[in-house]
DNA sequence: CCGCTTTCGATACGAGCCGTAGCGTAACTG
DNA sequence: CAGTTACGCTACGGCTCGTATCGAAAGCGG
Protein backbone atom coordinates (compact mmCIF):
# COMPACT_ATOMS: atom_id res chain seq x y z
CA UNK A 1 0.00 0.00 0.00
CA UNK A 2 2.41 2.46 -0.91
CA UNK A 3 3.24 5.06 -3.39
CA UNK A 4 5.59 3.31 -6.15
CA UNK A 5 4.78 5.37 -9.24
CA UNK A 6 6.83 8.14 -8.07
CA UNK A 7 10.06 7.03 -5.69
CA UNK A 8 10.29 3.90 -7.57
CA UNK A 9 10.46 1.50 -4.07
CA UNK A 10 13.43 2.19 -3.04
CA UNK A 11 14.52 -0.61 -1.43
CA UNK A 12 15.52 -4.29 -2.68
CA UNK A 13 16.90 -5.30 -5.93
CA UNK A 14 15.91 -3.26 -8.89
CA UNK A 15 14.53 -4.02 -11.81
CA UNK A 16 17.15 -5.12 -14.50
CA UNK A 17 16.74 -2.24 -17.33
CA UNK A 18 18.82 -4.67 -19.74
CA UNK A 19 15.88 -7.25 -19.49
CA UNK A 20 13.34 -5.45 -20.45
CA UNK A 21 14.86 -4.70 -23.58
CA UNK A 22 16.50 -8.00 -24.46
CA UNK A 23 13.17 -9.45 -23.82
CA UNK A 24 11.22 -6.87 -25.84
CA UNK A 25 13.57 -7.43 -28.73
CA UNK A 26 13.83 -10.89 -28.20
CA UNK A 27 9.99 -11.02 -28.83
CA UNK A 28 10.16 -8.81 -32.36
CA UNK A 29 12.52 -11.54 -33.22
CA UNK A 30 10.38 -14.17 -32.56
CA UNK A 31 7.60 -13.07 -34.08
CA UNK A 32 9.81 -12.43 -37.49
CA UNK A 33 10.61 -15.72 -37.33
CA UNK A 34 7.48 -17.59 -35.87
CA UNK A 35 4.91 -15.67 -36.23
CA UNK A 36 1.77 -15.33 -33.32
CA UNK A 37 0.42 -18.54 -33.28
CA UNK A 38 3.57 -20.01 -32.62
CA UNK A 39 5.11 -17.80 -30.47
CA UNK A 40 5.99 -19.04 -26.92
CA UNK A 41 7.19 -17.36 -23.93
CA UNK A 42 9.34 -20.05 -23.03
CA UNK A 43 11.14 -19.35 -26.40
CA UNK A 44 11.18 -15.60 -26.09
CA UNK A 45 12.85 -16.00 -22.68
CA UNK A 46 15.16 -18.19 -23.76
CA UNK A 47 16.25 -15.60 -26.85
CA UNK A 48 16.50 -12.57 -24.40
CA UNK A 49 18.81 -15.08 -21.73
CA UNK A 50 16.46 -14.29 -18.76
CA UNK A 51 14.81 -16.75 -16.98
CA UNK A 52 10.84 -17.38 -17.63
CA UNK A 53 9.68 -16.24 -14.39
CA UNK A 54 11.03 -12.98 -15.29
CA UNK A 55 9.19 -12.84 -17.81
CA UNK A 56 5.83 -13.58 -16.09
CA UNK A 57 6.79 -11.46 -13.30
CA UNK A 58 6.72 -8.11 -15.69
CA UNK A 59 3.91 -9.25 -18.19
CA UNK A 60 0.48 -11.21 -17.73
CA UNK A 61 0.91 -12.75 -20.77
CA UNK A 62 1.64 -13.01 -24.30
CA UNK A 63 -1.03 -10.16 -25.42
CA UNK A 64 0.62 -7.86 -23.07
CA UNK A 65 3.76 -8.59 -24.09
CA UNK A 66 3.54 -8.38 -27.86
CA UNK A 67 1.81 -4.89 -27.62
CA UNK A 68 4.71 -3.86 -25.60
CA UNK A 69 7.20 -5.27 -28.34
CA UNK A 70 5.14 -3.96 -31.06
CA UNK A 71 4.56 -0.53 -29.32
CA UNK A 72 8.28 0.85 -29.85
CA UNK A 73 8.18 -0.14 -33.40
CA UNK A 74 6.04 3.58 -33.19
CA UNK A 75 8.28 5.65 -31.43
CA UNK A 76 10.16 7.11 -34.26
CA UNK A 77 6.40 8.29 -35.92
CA UNK A 78 6.75 12.12 -36.31
CA UNK A 79 4.94 14.79 -38.18
CA UNK A 80 7.29 15.74 -40.77
CA UNK A 81 6.00 18.83 -41.11
CA UNK A 82 7.16 19.28 -44.77
CA UNK A 83 5.15 22.69 -45.52
CA UNK A 84 2.25 21.92 -47.00
CA UNK A 85 -0.65 19.97 -46.18
CA UNK A 86 -0.40 17.26 -48.68
CA UNK A 87 3.16 16.35 -48.30
CA UNK A 88 2.31 16.03 -44.81
CA UNK A 89 -0.23 13.62 -45.56
CA UNK A 90 2.05 11.95 -47.68
CA UNK A 91 4.33 11.34 -45.27
CA UNK A 92 2.65 10.45 -42.77
CA UNK A 93 1.36 7.59 -44.74
CA UNK A 94 4.60 6.70 -46.09
CA UNK A 95 5.93 6.17 -42.40
CA UNK A 96 2.94 4.35 -40.96
CA UNK A 97 3.12 2.15 -43.99
CA UNK A 98 7.22 1.72 -43.26
CA UNK A 99 6.66 0.53 -39.76
CA UNK A 100 3.91 -1.80 -40.87
CA UNK A 101 5.95 -3.28 -43.65
CA UNK A 102 8.20 -5.23 -41.22
CA UNK A 103 6.89 -8.16 -40.26
CA UNK A 104 7.11 -8.32 -36.53
CA UNK A 105 5.18 -5.18 -37.23
CA UNK A 106 2.34 -6.94 -39.50
CA UNK A 107 1.85 -10.37 -37.49
CA UNK A 108 1.53 -8.86 -33.74
CA UNK A 109 -0.50 -5.54 -34.18
CA UNK A 110 -3.22 -8.18 -36.02
CA UNK A 111 -3.13 -10.44 -33.47
CA UNK A 112 -3.35 -8.12 -30.64
CA UNK A 113 -5.75 -6.10 -32.11
CA UNK A 114 -7.94 -9.19 -32.31
CA UNK A 115 -7.46 -10.29 -28.82
CA UNK A 116 -8.32 -7.09 -27.96
CA UNK A 117 -12.17 -7.85 -29.00
CA UNK A 118 -12.57 -9.76 -25.94
CA UNK A 119 -10.31 -8.27 -23.52
CA UNK A 120 -11.25 -4.52 -22.62
CA UNK A 121 -8.45 -3.95 -20.96
CA UNK A 122 -6.02 -4.63 -23.35
CA UNK A 123 -7.52 -2.51 -26.15
CA UNK A 124 -7.12 0.05 -23.78
CA UNK A 125 -3.34 -0.63 -23.24
CA UNK A 126 -3.35 -0.95 -26.96
CA UNK A 127 -5.02 2.69 -27.41
CA UNK A 128 -2.76 4.00 -25.00
CA UNK A 129 0.58 2.67 -26.43
CA UNK A 130 0.07 2.66 -30.12
CA UNK A 131 -3.29 4.41 -31.66
CA UNK A 132 -3.21 7.70 -29.56
CA UNK A 133 0.07 8.46 -31.01
CA UNK A 134 -1.04 7.61 -34.12
CA UNK A 135 -4.40 10.21 -33.70
CA UNK A 136 -1.63 12.78 -32.54
CA UNK A 137 -0.17 13.51 -36.30
CA UNK A 138 -3.95 14.16 -37.07
CA UNK A 139 -4.67 16.77 -35.05
CA UNK A 140 -1.30 17.98 -35.15
CA UNK A 141 -0.94 18.29 -39.53
CA UNK A 142 -4.81 19.93 -38.86
CA UNK A 143 -3.51 22.55 -36.39
CA UNK A 144 -0.39 23.21 -38.95
CA UNK A 145 -2.72 23.17 -42.37
CA UNK A 146 -5.01 25.78 -40.02
CA UNK A 147 -2.11 28.12 -39.45
CA UNK A 148 -0.96 27.83 -42.85
CA UNK A 149 -4.87 28.99 -43.97
CA UNK A 150 -5.06 25.34 -46.02
CA UNK A 151 -8.02 24.32 -43.89
CA UNK A 152 -10.79 26.60 -41.93
CA UNK A 153 -9.16 27.60 -38.46
CA UNK A 154 -12.30 25.87 -36.21
CA UNK A 155 -15.78 24.71 -36.00
CA UNK A 156 -17.95 23.27 -33.62
CA UNK A 157 -15.77 21.30 -31.29
CA UNK A 158 -17.88 18.35 -31.55
CA UNK A 159 -18.00 18.53 -35.11
CA UNK A 160 -14.14 18.71 -35.51
CA UNK A 161 -13.57 15.63 -33.29
CA UNK A 162 -15.90 13.85 -35.46
CA UNK A 163 -14.13 14.90 -38.46
CA UNK A 164 -10.41 14.04 -36.84
CA UNK A 165 -11.63 10.61 -36.53
CA UNK A 166 -13.00 10.33 -39.35
CA UNK A 167 -9.72 10.89 -41.36
CA UNK A 168 -7.76 8.95 -38.87
CA UNK A 169 -9.77 6.04 -39.68
CA UNK A 170 -9.68 6.51 -43.36
CA UNK A 171 -5.90 7.13 -43.30
CA UNK A 172 -4.97 4.44 -40.98
CA UNK A 173 -7.55 2.06 -42.12
CA UNK A 174 -6.30 2.44 -46.08
CA UNK A 175 -2.49 1.78 -45.14
CA UNK A 176 -3.47 -1.16 -42.78
CA UNK A 177 -5.79 -2.99 -45.47
CA UNK A 178 -3.16 -2.19 -48.17
CA UNK A 179 -0.28 -3.78 -46.32
CA UNK A 180 -1.91 -6.74 -44.56
CA UNK A 181 -4.98 -7.89 -46.29
CA UNK A 182 -4.36 -6.48 -49.42
CA UNK A 183 -0.78 -7.36 -49.33
CA UNK A 184 0.74 -4.96 -51.66
CA UNK A 185 3.49 -2.39 -51.06
CA UNK A 186 2.39 1.34 -50.10
CA UNK A 187 4.57 3.41 -52.87
CA UNK A 188 5.10 6.95 -53.46
CA UNK A 189 2.39 7.10 -56.40
CA UNK A 190 -0.24 5.22 -53.91
CA UNK A 191 0.41 7.83 -51.31
CA UNK A 192 -0.03 10.88 -53.48
CA UNK A 193 -3.22 9.62 -54.97
CA UNK A 194 -4.41 8.40 -51.38
CA UNK A 195 -3.75 12.44 -50.38
CA UNK A 196 -4.81 13.88 -53.32
CA UNK A 197 -8.62 12.08 -52.27
CA UNK A 198 -8.43 13.17 -49.21
CA UNK A 199 -7.77 16.97 -49.71
CA UNK A 200 -10.58 16.63 -52.08
CA UNK A 201 -12.95 15.30 -50.26
CA UNK A 202 -12.53 17.10 -46.81
CA UNK A 203 -13.29 20.43 -46.05
CA UNK A 204 -16.48 21.35 -47.91
CA UNK A 205 -15.14 25.00 -47.62
CA UNK A 206 -11.40 24.63 -49.54
CA UNK A 207 -9.60 28.21 -49.68
CA UNK A 208 -7.05 27.10 -51.90
CA UNK A 209 -3.46 28.15 -50.71
CA UNK A 210 -2.86 31.79 -51.02
CA UNK A 211 -0.13 32.06 -54.15
CA UNK B 1 -4.57 -40.12 -59.16
CA UNK B 2 -8.44 -39.79 -59.61
CA UNK B 3 -10.63 -36.89 -60.56
CA UNK B 4 -12.53 -35.84 -57.63
CA UNK B 5 -13.34 -32.37 -58.44
CA UNK B 6 -16.35 -32.92 -60.46
CA UNK B 7 -17.54 -36.46 -60.18
CA UNK B 8 -17.20 -35.60 -56.74
CA UNK B 9 -16.03 -39.19 -55.53
CA UNK B 10 -18.83 -41.99 -56.64
CA UNK B 11 -17.95 -44.73 -54.11
CA UNK B 12 -17.88 -44.70 -50.68
CA UNK B 13 -19.99 -43.23 -47.64
CA UNK B 14 -20.22 -39.34 -48.51
CA UNK B 15 -19.07 -36.56 -46.19
CA UNK B 16 -21.94 -35.40 -43.88
CA UNK B 17 -22.98 -31.40 -45.03
CA UNK B 18 -24.78 -31.27 -42.04
CA UNK B 19 -21.64 -32.11 -40.02
CA UNK B 20 -19.84 -29.20 -42.11
CA UNK B 21 -22.30 -26.56 -41.35
CA UNK B 22 -22.63 -27.73 -37.56
CA UNK B 23 -18.49 -27.43 -37.27
CA UNK B 24 -19.00 -24.26 -38.84
CA UNK B 25 -21.61 -22.96 -36.77
CA UNK B 26 -19.81 -23.90 -33.43
CA UNK B 27 -16.60 -22.64 -34.79
CA UNK B 28 -18.53 -19.18 -34.94
CA UNK B 29 -19.94 -19.71 -31.85
CA UNK B 30 -17.10 -20.58 -29.80
CA UNK B 31 -15.20 -17.54 -31.45
CA UNK B 32 -17.57 -15.15 -29.58
CA UNK B 33 -17.55 -16.95 -26.41
CA UNK B 34 -13.63 -17.74 -26.20
CA UNK B 35 -12.01 -15.77 -28.98
CA UNK B 36 -8.78 -16.86 -31.17
CA UNK B 37 -6.41 -17.81 -29.04
CA UNK B 38 -8.79 -19.70 -26.60
CA UNK B 39 -10.57 -21.84 -29.50
CA UNK B 40 -9.68 -25.08 -29.59
CA UNK B 41 -10.54 -27.76 -31.92
CA UNK B 42 -11.39 -30.48 -29.16
CA UNK B 43 -14.13 -27.79 -27.89
CA UNK B 44 -15.18 -27.05 -31.79
CA UNK B 45 -15.75 -30.95 -32.21
CA UNK B 46 -17.72 -31.12 -29.05
CA UNK B 47 -19.88 -28.02 -29.38
CA UNK B 48 -20.90 -29.41 -33.17
CA UNK B 49 -21.53 -33.30 -32.12
CA UNK B 50 -18.75 -34.81 -34.15
CA UNK B 51 -15.34 -36.55 -33.40
CA UNK B 52 -12.12 -34.61 -32.99
CA UNK B 53 -10.60 -36.65 -36.58
CA UNK B 54 -13.66 -35.97 -38.52
CA UNK B 55 -12.85 -31.80 -38.17
CA UNK B 56 -8.35 -32.78 -39.30
CA UNK B 57 -10.02 -35.01 -42.17
CA UNK B 58 -11.46 -31.78 -43.91
CA UNK B 59 -9.27 -28.93 -42.63
CA UNK B 60 -5.82 -28.46 -41.95
CA UNK B 61 -5.58 -26.69 -38.61
CA UNK B 62 -7.19 -23.85 -37.27
CA UNK B 63 -6.41 -21.23 -39.29
CA UNK B 64 -8.37 -22.67 -42.45
CA UNK B 65 -11.16 -23.85 -40.39
CA UNK B 66 -11.95 -19.77 -38.96
CA UNK B 67 -11.28 -18.68 -42.56
CA UNK B 68 -14.44 -21.26 -43.65
CA UNK B 69 -16.36 -20.20 -40.93
CA UNK B 70 -16.12 -16.59 -41.22
CA UNK B 71 -16.20 -17.06 -45.31
CA UNK B 72 -20.00 -17.49 -44.55
CA UNK B 73 -20.51 -14.07 -42.70
CA UNK B 74 -19.69 -12.30 -45.85
CA UNK B 75 -22.62 -14.57 -48.17
CA UNK B 76 -24.88 -11.72 -47.62
CA UNK B 77 -22.98 -9.11 -48.67
CA UNK B 78 -24.75 -7.55 -52.55
CA UNK B 79 -24.64 -4.08 -53.81
CA UNK B 80 -27.62 -2.50 -53.42
CA UNK B 81 -27.96 -0.59 -56.76
CA UNK B 82 -30.12 2.29 -54.96
CA UNK B 83 -29.77 4.22 -57.88
CA UNK B 84 -26.94 6.85 -56.88
CA UNK B 85 -23.58 6.38 -56.95
CA UNK B 86 -23.67 8.27 -53.19
CA UNK B 87 -26.50 5.79 -51.70
CA UNK B 88 -24.64 2.41 -53.12
CA UNK B 89 -21.40 3.00 -51.25
CA UNK B 90 -23.03 4.13 -48.22
CA UNK B 91 -25.39 1.03 -48.44
CA UNK B 92 -21.89 -1.48 -49.03
CA UNK B 93 -20.39 0.58 -45.99
CA UNK B 94 -23.28 -0.21 -44.10
CA UNK B 95 -23.20 -3.93 -44.86
CA UNK B 96 -20.07 -4.44 -44.18
CA UNK B 97 -19.99 -2.86 -40.72
CA UNK B 98 -22.30 -5.02 -39.90
CA UNK B 99 -21.10 -8.29 -41.01
CA UNK B 100 -17.68 -6.81 -38.91
CA UNK B 101 -19.80 -5.66 -36.32
CA UNK B 102 -20.70 -8.90 -34.87
CA UNK B 103 -17.92 -10.92 -32.14
CA UNK B 104 -17.20 -13.96 -34.60
CA UNK B 105 -16.26 -11.47 -37.56
CA UNK B 106 -13.98 -9.53 -35.36
CA UNK B 107 -11.92 -11.73 -33.47
CA UNK B 108 -11.65 -14.32 -36.05
CA UNK B 109 -11.13 -12.48 -39.38
CA UNK B 110 -7.94 -10.16 -37.89
CA UNK B 111 -6.54 -13.40 -36.26
CA UNK B 112 -6.82 -15.36 -39.55
CA UNK B 113 -5.19 -12.07 -41.26
CA UNK B 114 -2.40 -12.00 -38.45
CA UNK B 115 -1.29 -15.66 -39.24
CA UNK B 116 -1.44 -15.01 -43.26
CA UNK B 117 1.26 -12.94 -43.04
CA UNK B 118 3.51 -16.29 -42.61
CA UNK B 119 1.36 -18.50 -44.55
CA UNK B 120 1.33 -18.13 -48.69
CA UNK B 121 -1.22 -20.50 -48.78
CA UNK B 122 -3.77 -19.12 -45.85
CA UNK B 123 -3.20 -15.15 -47.55
CA UNK B 124 -4.58 -17.11 -50.89
CA UNK B 125 -7.64 -18.89 -49.39
CA UNK B 126 -8.24 -15.52 -47.58
CA UNK B 127 -8.35 -13.85 -50.56
CA UNK B 128 -10.18 -15.97 -52.54
CA UNK B 129 -12.74 -16.83 -49.98
CA UNK B 130 -13.72 -13.05 -48.01
CA UNK B 131 -11.37 -10.57 -49.44
CA UNK B 132 -12.00 -10.85 -53.59
CA UNK B 133 -15.77 -10.96 -52.97
CA UNK B 134 -15.78 -7.49 -51.02
CA UNK B 135 -14.09 -6.23 -53.81
CA UNK B 136 -16.38 -7.49 -56.39
CA UNK B 137 -18.82 -4.99 -55.24
CA UNK B 138 -16.44 -2.29 -55.92
CA UNK B 139 -16.32 -3.16 -59.06
CA UNK B 140 -19.99 -4.00 -60.05
CA UNK B 141 -20.65 -0.28 -58.28
CA UNK B 142 -18.39 1.35 -60.73
CA UNK B 143 -19.82 -0.48 -62.99
CA UNK B 144 -23.15 0.91 -62.42
CA UNK B 145 -22.37 4.46 -61.99
CA UNK B 146 -20.34 4.29 -65.07
CA UNK B 147 -23.31 3.45 -66.78
CA UNK B 148 -25.65 6.19 -65.15
CA UNK B 149 -22.59 8.61 -66.06
CA UNK B 150 -21.65 9.29 -62.79
CA UNK B 151 -18.13 7.98 -63.25
CA UNK B 152 -15.99 9.12 -66.60
CA UNK B 153 -16.58 5.85 -68.73
CA UNK B 154 -13.46 4.13 -69.02
CA UNK B 155 -9.73 5.18 -69.11
CA UNK B 156 -6.37 3.34 -69.61
CA UNK B 157 -7.35 -0.31 -67.92
CA UNK B 158 -4.21 -0.12 -65.96
CA UNK B 159 -5.08 2.62 -64.78
CA UNK B 160 -8.18 2.08 -63.73
CA UNK B 161 -7.27 -0.72 -62.12
CA UNK B 162 -5.26 1.00 -59.55
CA UNK B 163 -8.14 3.67 -59.10
CA UNK B 164 -10.31 0.29 -57.82
CA UNK B 165 -7.71 -1.00 -55.18
CA UNK B 166 -6.98 2.03 -53.88
CA UNK B 167 -10.79 2.95 -53.13
CA UNK B 168 -11.55 -0.46 -52.23
CA UNK B 169 -8.08 -0.33 -49.60
CA UNK B 170 -9.59 3.02 -48.31
CA UNK B 171 -13.59 1.86 -48.16
CA UNK B 172 -12.70 -1.36 -46.18
CA UNK B 173 -9.99 -0.09 -44.24
CA UNK B 174 -11.71 3.00 -42.87
CA UNK B 175 -14.59 0.58 -41.87
CA UNK B 176 -12.19 -1.94 -40.71
CA UNK B 177 -10.19 0.61 -38.60
CA UNK B 178 -13.01 2.32 -37.14
CA UNK B 179 -14.66 -1.14 -36.20
CA UNK B 180 -11.83 -2.82 -34.89
CA UNK B 181 -9.37 -0.65 -33.67
CA UNK B 182 -11.13 2.76 -32.83
CA UNK B 183 -13.80 0.29 -31.54
CA UNK B 184 -16.85 2.80 -32.12
CA UNK B 185 -19.87 2.05 -34.40
CA UNK B 186 -20.54 2.58 -38.06
CA UNK B 187 -23.13 4.56 -38.05
CA UNK B 188 -25.37 5.78 -40.62
CA UNK B 189 -24.14 9.96 -40.22
CA UNK B 190 -20.14 7.84 -40.24
CA UNK B 191 -21.04 5.89 -43.78
CA UNK B 192 -22.43 9.59 -45.33
CA UNK B 193 -19.63 11.47 -44.47
CA UNK B 194 -17.21 8.74 -45.77
CA UNK B 195 -19.41 7.93 -49.18
CA UNK B 196 -19.04 12.34 -49.03
CA UNK B 197 -14.84 11.88 -49.31
CA UNK B 198 -15.00 9.81 -51.86
CA UNK B 199 -17.40 11.25 -54.03
CA UNK B 200 -15.63 14.66 -53.99
CA UNK B 201 -12.23 12.99 -54.29
CA UNK B 202 -12.36 10.04 -56.67
CA UNK B 203 -12.72 11.40 -59.93
CA UNK B 204 -10.41 14.63 -61.53
CA UNK B 205 -13.42 14.61 -64.20
CA UNK B 206 -16.54 14.69 -62.14
CA UNK B 207 -19.85 15.53 -64.18
CA UNK B 208 -22.49 16.08 -61.67
CA UNK B 209 -25.54 13.99 -62.27
CA UNK B 210 -27.81 15.45 -65.04
CA UNK B 211 -31.58 16.66 -63.58
C1' DC C 1 30.23 -4.56 7.43
C1' DC C 2 25.44 -6.50 8.24
C1' DG C 3 20.34 -7.43 8.01
C1' DC C 4 16.29 -6.38 5.00
C1' DT C 5 13.95 -6.41 0.75
C1' DT C 6 13.23 -7.51 -3.86
C1' DT C 7 14.69 -9.58 -8.12
C1' DC C 8 16.86 -13.26 -10.68
C1' DG C 9 17.95 -18.01 -12.47
C1' DA C 10 16.98 -22.74 -12.31
C1' DT C 11 14.18 -26.61 -11.79
C1' DA C 12 10.10 -29.17 -11.27
C1' DC C 13 5.26 -29.88 -11.57
C1' DG C 14 0.11 -30.76 -12.92
C1' DA C 15 -2.83 -29.43 -16.35
C1' DG C 16 -4.45 -28.79 -20.97
C1' DC C 17 -4.22 -29.04 -25.95
C1' DC C 18 -2.09 -30.84 -30.09
C1' DG C 19 -2.19 -33.93 -34.00
C1' DT C 20 -2.17 -38.85 -35.07
C1' DA C 21 -3.08 -43.81 -34.93
C1' DG C 22 -5.90 -47.69 -34.34
C1' DC C 23 -10.22 -50.05 -34.57
C1' DG C 24 -14.89 -51.26 -35.20
C1' DT C 25 -19.09 -49.45 -37.30
C1' DA C 26 -22.05 -46.89 -40.64
C1' DA C 27 -23.31 -45.35 -45.31
C1' DC C 28 -23.30 -45.73 -50.12
C1' DT C 29 -22.09 -48.11 -54.81
C1' DG C 30 -22.03 -51.67 -58.34
C1' DC D 1 -22.77 -59.10 -51.15
C1' DA D 2 -18.04 -57.19 -51.60
C1' DG D 3 -15.60 -52.86 -51.94
C1' DT D 4 -14.77 -48.23 -50.50
C1' DT D 5 -14.95 -44.28 -47.83
C1' DA D 6 -16.55 -41.58 -43.71
C1' DC D 7 -17.51 -41.70 -38.92
C1' DG D 8 -17.22 -42.14 -33.65
C1' DC D 9 -14.41 -43.44 -30.02
C1' DT D 10 -10.32 -44.08 -27.43
C1' DA D 11 -5.66 -43.63 -26.45
C1' DC D 12 -1.09 -41.86 -26.93
C1' DG D 13 3.56 -39.01 -26.89
C1' DG D 14 4.86 -34.41 -27.13
C1' DC D 15 4.58 -29.76 -26.26
C1' DT D 16 3.31 -25.43 -23.86
C1' DC D 17 1.23 -23.30 -20.13
C1' DG D 18 1.42 -20.88 -15.72
C1' DT D 19 2.89 -21.63 -10.99
C1' DA D 20 5.68 -22.97 -7.01
C1' DT D 21 9.90 -23.43 -4.80
C1' DC D 22 14.57 -22.56 -3.64
C1' DG D 23 19.17 -20.52 -3.28
C1' DA D 24 21.90 -16.75 -5.00
C1' DA D 25 22.50 -11.86 -6.32
C1' DA D 26 21.87 -6.80 -6.04
C1' DG D 27 20.72 -2.82 -3.88
C1' DC D 28 19.52 0.06 0.68
C1' DG D 29 19.70 1.54 5.67
C1' DG D 30 21.95 1.06 9.76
Amino acid sequence: MQSRSSASRATGRPRSAAADAAILEATRAALVELGWSKLTLGDVATRAGVAKTTLYRRWAGKNELVVDAVAELFDELELPDSGSLAADIEGVVLQFAAILDRPEAKSGLMAVVAESTHDGALRARIRASIVDRQKRLVLEGRAHAQARGELPPEEDPGTAARAVDLIFDVVAGAVLHRTLVSAEPVTEDWACRLAQILLQGLPETTPPPPG
